[in-house]
DNA sequence: CACACTATTCCATAATCCGGAGTAATCAAA
DNA sequence: TTTGATTACTCCGGATTATGGAATAGTGTG
């Protein structure tokens, strides 16, 4: 038995003083009224109403049962109701994660955009450059870049990252700007271990991926360091674009072997589910979507 | 979708951290399990965990769904629990009907020691010698002396009710005891109409119903003084035996034709129903039999 | 890499719900 | 008193829904 709505039905036939009456009242049979209180007393194992065949009369027991049933079902509207309200307008905490370079340059203005559009929400910006797990730490959206294996999460693509290499204007001076990728074997390069952990970059030389092993005199874990060596003309380097635009538009770096370039990698905003997400996350989804979109091209 | 279960479901999950430990704490199956958390998070609109195949967190708004159930379903066990103790122990107002004579002489006595039984009971007791309705009047026991037509009510017997024709002893010496019913024509009568209406009193002869009309010099519709009239030698009178009891043992009546008395009219408690019954309700039914069954032999 | 564990989906079966039709009882009006 | 209307209740066949074992898929752990 449904107790909830055998609950409501008990109101409604105190209310309405009929069986039939309250059977017109919620669109159910007679039949149906009738099963149900009696299923409902018999769970209470309490008579709610004296009755004959053609009148009804709340017992003791059933006035005291009425006003707690209206209580209970009140309380119950009204939570879901304040559900569904912090569901109308976004509020509360929402948690971002993004790699830090990456999160400085477009997620954090992103964010402050929502903060602005959304002032009942806070957000908590995790700007770290390695995976977290958006169950154990409480995670809301998680801005990935990298072909995603399957997985439970949901993955939205916002847009493409290309890694390019480049080298400071002084370097390729001296060297020489190279026209194909096996030529980096001999050259000095500097490694940056967030991208690729491996001892070789891939290519694409006629639509087949080429992977060539470099030399490397630099390693370095930090984007940054690894970046300004490049621009100190340490050597060659290869960064996800976003990672080195400024200095390139400034003329400190020179974008080589484009031609050559890897497909580039997605740039997905995961996040756990995609039905029955709550607004907050929902809205805050769309805005990175759209904002970095923009942020990107620009 | 039974709500109530869900919410309860939804509590154990939040508690064990898992659909399977609450399955197994709740006894139901895994896959009814998902299914019932999946039905409420579609009806709520709400995502309540975020969950891989593995693990299960809590949202935010499941963290406040949570305590918000917690509280509703407490108040329901508490409701349900004050319920049974209103139960366990007899307490509340019962109302009983009797008619007035018999109320004084069997249902006040017996009252009274119900009420030094169950020091939380009141008793609204309400002495008529008319047919009360049960529903309208919010009458929970009424005491009647009477064949009972079929009926949606309850009928419990208690007892029979001689009915006796009885004269003064000064009037008998005047015009001699009658040894046949037939008699009573020619003979002065008192007729206490509450009795029966007619003008007939029936009698039984050689196992047939025999019905003598009577020659009433004094018709009353109040058994007082009915009663009084007939000690004082105006005429034969025809009452319920507990009406002229009293009188008959201080030898001012004397009961006459008792060969010849119908079968005794069945004293019945009436009450609503039979199952359900309130405790309290139940206790004083008990407590009347009883009560009254010893009071009417003494 | 394999195993164990967890959530989820599928599907045939079982249980339940449903409402129309019929019954019984009561009240009001003729 | 009788008739008719109204109301609560019950029965029953058909339709819907719930159920749990088995299969599937994803995810940590050793």
């Amino acid at each position: 038995m449904d107790k909830l709505q055998a609950m409501h039905l008990f109101v409604q036939i105190a209310e309405r003083g009929s069986l039939t009456a309250a059977a017109e009242a919620t669109g159910r049979s007679l039949p149906s009224v009738v099963r149900i209180l009696a299923s409902l007393e018999a769970a209470l194992q309490i008579r709610l109403f004296n009755r004959t065949t053609r009148r009804i009369a709340l017992t003791e027991e059933g006035r005291t049962y009425l006003v707690q049933c209206r209580k209970i079902l009140a309380d119950i509207q009204e939570t879901e109701r304040a559900l569904g309200r912090q569901q109308s307008e976004p509020a509360g905490t929402i948690t971002v994660t993004a790699p830090v370079r990456f999160g400085e340059m477009h997620v954090a203005p992103a964010v402050a955009g929502f903060l602005a559009r959304y002032p009942k929400t806070q957000v908590e910006l995790l700007l770290l450059d390695r995976i977290v797990d958006l169950l154990e730490e409480g995670v809301d959206i998680a801005v990935r870049i990298s072909r995603l294996a399957d997985s439970s999460l949901i993955a939205r693509p916002i847009g493409d990252i290309r890694q390019v290499v480049c080298a400071s204007p002084a370097l390729l001076a001296r060297v020489g700007s190279p026209q194909h990728p096996q030529e980096l074997t001999d050259l000095s390069c500097v490694r940056f271990t967030g991208i690729s952990a491996g001892l070789a970059w891939d290519f694409l030389a006629n639509d087949r991926t080429l992977a060539v092993p470099i030399k490397s005199v630099l390693t370095c874990n930090q984007v940054g360091a690894s970046v300004q060596a490049c621009a100190a003309g340490v050597g060659f380097g290869r960064f996800f674009c976003y990672q080195v635009m400024p200095l390139v538009r400034d003329g400190r770096l020179i974008i080589v072997l484009d031609d050559f370039e890897p497909p580039p990698i997605p740039l997905n905003l995961v996040y756990p589910h995609s039905r029955l997400l709550s607004s907050r996350v929902r809205a805050m989804a769309d805005w990175l979507v759209a904002a970095i979109g923009v942020s990107l091209n620009a």
